[in-house]
DNA sequence: TAATTATAGATAAAAATCATCTATAATCAG
DNA sequence: CTGATTATAGATGATTTTTATCTATAATTA
């Protein structure tokens, strides 16, 4: 059980669209080139943050991804579910069905009153609860601090490749 | 991302080892004909919970599985490492490896300073901490409130597998 | 000694994940 | 209007993980 590899890119995109100015927003081929992955990799994600109402896509000529909200207001959680889907991390397989006295039809199990259901719901909560606090904004401040010579080499990159559309 | 079907199975299972009398091991054979899968199936999960200290098991004629701790040193936490193993949820790709100014060697990523990486650990961890205050005795003994007619027939038709070995 | 039982490992089907490529639709610069 | 550019959708396939079973082996006890 492991979360998806695009989450770790998604959120490394969108620390790359924080602070651009506005109405120039940036292709799928800069990002894929930047990432080394390919544009069509890359650009399922991106999709999905769209659906997800976390960037804004411009098509056609110049066009590309920007963020559609405040970074602020776009938390870990967002990103994962975007990418994962909203299913919860335990689905019961009801396997109780499958049971001695219910293939026998002695017994019915519903999972809405399952309580090893609600726990894991509840546990999954706790972790959605503190994605919930941690922000691009925050991601992006903290990354300028942590790694100052990366973020800048990142974001000069990206104004050049702006600069040259 | 999802959790195994495992961890059902084990919760399930450790929950019918619940209250049985001292030194009578239920036997594999009898588990997964109760819960309608193959022994070799089921008895998988149950190695990994003999090596993670959750059950004793008793080789040879009349053997089987038993508690290792009292259900209430069981927490759920327990059961979900044993079966899915400690890795944690957020596996970093080192996508920036692949990143343009590192694959010129401009820099390196030491995943031990990131920041996205402790963070998903920190999410973690309030998921851990809730699961590790669910036992398997809170279990047992909600189950017997919630569902007590099913209990009761597990009950009664694992005390005559007992008695008849 | 023989039957019983756990353990280990081989095997394979099924599903999910990762990654790329192609075709299509929308947009804008000229 | 036209052609280039770009996002979107979907097909495709490789790889990995998960699920499930079967077989062979080792330990134990009746
Ligand atoms: S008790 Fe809960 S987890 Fe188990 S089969 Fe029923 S609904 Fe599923
Ligand atoms: S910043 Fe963190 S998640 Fe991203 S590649 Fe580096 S170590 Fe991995």
């Amino acid at each position: 059980m492991q979360f998806s590899v695009g989450v770790e890119y998604a959120l490394h995109c969108l620390v790359y669209l924080v602070n651009l100015p506005p109405d120039s927003p940036i292709g799928i081929k800069d990002l894929a080139a930047y990432q080394g992955v390919s544009d069509s990799y890359l650009s399922k994600f991106f999709t999905q943050l769209v659906k997800a109402g976390i960037v804004r896509s411009v098509p056609g000529v110049k066009g590309g991804y920007e963020l559609a909200k405040k970074p602020e207001d776009i938390s870990f959680w967002n990103v994962v579910t975007a990418i994962q889907g909203e299913a919860s991390l335990f689905q019961c397989k009801e396997i109780r069905h499958n049971t001695l006295p219910f293939r026998e039809n002695k017994f019915q199990c519903y999972s809405e009153k399952c309580l090893i259901n609600s726990v894991m719901l509840e546990a999954e909560s706790h972790l959605k609860n503190y994605l919930c606090t941690k922000t691009i904004a925050w991601l992006h401040e903290n990354l300028d601090k942590h790694i100052p010579e990366i973020q800048q080499e990142q974001k000069r990159w990206f104004k050049e490749k702006l600069y040259n559309r």
